[in-house]
DNA sequence: CCTTCCCGACTACATCTGTAATCGTAATTG
DNA sequence: CAATTACGATTACAGATGTAGTCGGGAAGG
């Protein structure tokens, strides 16, 4: 399990993580704003993922309809976990300190994260 | 400017940011326990990192004494808001709240955190 | 029915990565 | 000085990745 996610392959799980299912024809057209890839690569792409265990197919007549088979939560807790792990030794505080450092959180963003570590704390 | 560093190449770069000048040699050594490289492994990674500019060395006698040519700080910043703006839409919070959702912030952290956020609102 | 088109499957291929071995040369040792 | 070592440079090679083309079979259209 938990075959790693590609870069490319990641975007295609956006898609469907956004709305599924969908064949390859509509996963190629919602990405077309943002990637610059032939049909031919989308469909690569679907079947690595399908290969990987990322996302189902079911058929639909001749051809397929795919849908994620992993939760984005879980994608997403894992690629970060993984950062935290190697890049702050596991916490989180440094990866904050070193955003704040260098971008400027807003006021916004900072009363959003004191909230949420208020709501955290009951 | 900015290639990317790969896992491997991070892990030697860590070690030349905790000392550094050193050679092939001490590098090698520092990974001994977390990594089971042989020094010719070692050796590419430093070659590698070498192209991509993330380190200088300089000649002492028959080696090389290899450091750092990129701050730690700048490398974990970059990935840090790669993973944000891949994952989140660049905002932190939602990363916070996943990391502490799943996997419990303990009181403690969740105090460094609000003492930080303090810091930066000053 | 025959031709055309569409689809998934398979193949392609350069680059990057992980992991090393080998080679040529310069230093060290005897 | 000869034999051995120690280095960096070069080469190797399989698997992952980005990016796509081709092939064979069935659906659709005439």
């Amino acid at each position: 399990m938990a075959e790693r996610i590609s870069d490319a392959e990641h975007e295609v799980m956006e898609v469907l993580w956004a709305e599924a299912p969908l064949d390859a024809h509509d996963v190629a057209h919602r990405l077309a704003d943002r990637q610059a890839w032939t049909l031919a690569t989308v469909k690569t792409l679907l079947s690595r993922l399908l290969a990987k265990g990322a996302v189902a197919h079911e058929e639909a007549g001749r051809k397929f309809l795919y849908r994620p088979a992993i939760e984005r939560t879980d994608y997403v807790a894992g690629e970060g976990r993984r950062l935290v792990d190697r890049l702050f030794g596991g916490k989180l505080s440094p990866l904050i300190a070193h955003l704040a450092e260098r971008e400027a959180l807003t006021a916004d963003d900072i009363a959003e994260i004191e909230a949420l570590l208020r709501e955290i704390k009951s």
